[in-house]
DNA sequence: TCACTTGTAATCATTTTAGTTACAGGTTAA
DNA sequence: TTAACCTGTAACTAAAATGATTACAAGTGA
């Protein structure tokens, strides 16, 4: 399985709130850059709000940015849509045979490694903010 | 979302024949370990000797490790059973606006940075071995 | 008041998972 | 050769998740 593409939604949006800074981002026009349903785009908006990410009013159009797009990891986007459950990236199956001294310890033994792997990714995404991002656009836009 | 069991359940299967290795594993005793059914083990078996980890013969019961468990890394096992996507651990929304500055170039952004995350995370599913986790169930067996 | 927006719930089609049943076909022992 | 047992696979199911869509209550401001 894939995680959810909530997650690219969401960069892609706060993204877009750095490019149309001065002018008003109703979730009808990111729904526009996005691509999909202003109600898609309000749902997520309303997980970056409750991260402190994003600032919204119920009834004034235009979202904006909360903090500066330096201070925003990949990480901390990847947490506030909840794409992952927390330290559950990876699932275990549930029961094995107490009887069977694999069955009985298998858990303990993997959990702390997948652990680890997961770790591992999401120290990857903290070490990019919605800057780098942003200026990789800026330098690089494919007309 | 999270990534399916069946990664969970090839390392116990691994593991299980190292443990079990002068005895008979057929799919309903290796299935009474994991708690499942047989044909899910058949199943993920397959997987597991499509990549060279496992020798089954049909009509023959009994599996065997086909490498030392040293030389089985997790990451083995992640690919074989085929959890994730290649190169797609995350999804990335389909179809942004071509018109929007943002939106026709935010998935040449994301994507190296999804592809570093995920590597990141593979890198350290390959730095542990089926002979690791077997050791540590050994020393650490909770009766 | 009126037009417009956000927040949110309900619904739907699609996809994936894990389990289950069924059975064709291989293998071995009696 | 027959009988018992196994693997390989396909088909089907229930449950869960995704992303899209519709609908509407409630907030806002001209």
């Amino acid at each position: 399985m894939s995680i959810s593409s909530r997650f690219a939604v969401g960069i892609h949006i706060l993204t877009l709130l750095e490019f149309n800074k001065k002018g008003v981002n109703s979730s009808e026009f990111l729904a526009g850059s996005v691509n999909t349903n202003p109600a898609v785009i309000r749902k997520i908006m309303g997980m970056l709000k409750k991260a402190g990410l994003v600032k919204v009013q119920p009834g004034v159009a235009g979202a904006e940015l909360a903090k500066n797009i330096a201070d925003i990891t990949l990480l901390d986007v990847y947490r506030a849509v909840n794409v992952v459950p927390e330290q559950e990236l990876f699932s275990i199956h549930e029961s094995p045979n107490p009887q069977c001294p694999v069955g009985r310890n298998i858990q303990d033994a993997i959990l702390p490694l997948f652990g680890t792997a997961q770790l591992a990714m999401e120290k990857a995404l903290g070490s990019v903010t919605i800057e780098d991002i942003w200026e990789d656009i800026k330098l690089n836009d494919r007309d």
